[in-house]
DNA sequence: ATGAAATTGGTAAAAAAATACTGATTGGAG
DNA sequence: CTCCAATCAGTATTTTTTTACCAATTTCAT
């Protein structure tokens, strides 16, 4: 199987075409097509069309759309669902506990191993049934495990020093919620989730609503 | 002042610059070159300058570059920072809890006032010396609020009940954390953090990337 | 049967964003 | 004092992403 041509844009809507065709399943529809996505999603029929094109072989039939459940398996078998990877979450703060606490990850193919962090109130801890290890211990314990990504939840200021260390391990992926710019080699995959990015787009609506109106 | 035209992925790199600048601005620096950002957060220097001529007036001056603290002001001046905005809570799970913990926001502008959540073991209490109210309350005590902006961390299934209700009690953006598609009226404002998207993101590269390697 | 409506896949056009190029300005070195 | 390297601003080009169009196919109603 080739992996296609296919946009970031695009790798963000699958999953909210997946939870979509979840809810219709569960309502037992069995059909859908892609103006009903649309609609529903607030995108082009042409949007979807070309989107679903590339991650199921199946055509759809004029009149009657897709099947939601061979939309659903060949959806997850795309995003990767069904095969879990392995991850260890660095910085077990207010938000790395959470995500450490979080039981949705693995329904997306996501299992969190361990956590690790210098607090000593939490090293040699269990959190949701995984252990908490001192960060010193990273280059000692990532290579027993068998675990690509690390899940970044660092303060800022260490987050560099520390995704050093992680590489060095043998991690190959960050998932960074740190919000500065982690420089790594060309062959590590780094995707950021940074709140005060998405806040100052948020603001930034808002403030144009509020001028509008007055 | 004008808002300018300024494109979606502008605004999510202007908090980079701000951070960026920040540390240079605590190791004593006093000049920045567009170059010098670029380098450091792996942009062309032309992105780099095309954004900031966006959020300040002052010109760069050749083999000089721009003075970092009224960089910094600029930058602060045009997120928004100075002016805190007040938002509350829907769902207070793990992650929204965290979002009540986190000392973070109020630097970024948001002053999160209170939580909402249907958990008699929460409903009541003070988390982070915030108060947490049931969420039938919501159309009550919202209009008491002066507070434009709800962050969403409900369960998905009840999302788009909640929000209807908030805007009902006058919400006017809403930061969404739900992996749907929110159905919201023109006029209201809705900026979403879908984590099963970023991670779509990060597993396609690495997907890509494990191929490559074999 | 036959025609209208809905949906399909493919291709073409438009819009948005990133990148590259050009000529001007400035400070410092020789 | 003159030249060079760095940086600037502005414009042009390329690439990416979105949106629009079009002919073909299938079902349903008449």
């Amino acid at each position: 199987m080739d992996i296609k041509n296919v946009s970031k844009k695009q790798l963000e809507r699958y999953p909210l075409y997946l939870k979509y065709l979840l809810s219709l399943d569960e309502t037992h529809i069995e059909n859908v097509s892609s103006p009903m996505i649309a609609r529903t999603l607030e995108l082009t029929e042409e949007q979807v069309r070309k989107d679903l094109q590339i991650v199921t072989k199946k055509e759809g039939k004029p009149r009657e759309g897709r099947k939601v459940k061979e939309l659903i398996e060949d959806l997850e078998q795309f995003l990767g669902y069904n095969e879990i990877s392995e991850a260890i979450i660095v910085g077990v703060g207010h938000l790395g506990q959470a995500f450490m606490k979080y039981k949705g990850f693995l329904s997306f193919g996501l299992k969190v191993v361990a956590g690790f962090d210098i607090d000593p109130n939490l090293v040699g801890t269990m959190i949701n049934e995984k252990p908490v290890y001192h960060v010193d211990k990273i280059k000692e314990i990532i290579p027993h495990l068998n675990c690509q990504i690390a899940i970044v939840t660092t303060p800022s200021d260490v987050s560099q020093e520390i995704v050093n260390t992680l590489i060095e391990s043998g991690i190959e992926a960050i998932w960074n919620f740190t919000p500065i710019h982690l420089d790594v080699p060309k062959d590590i995959v780094v995707e950021n989730v940074n709140l005060a990015s998405s806040l100052a787009v948020l603001s930034h609506k808002l403030k144009r609503k509020n001028m509008k109106e007055i």
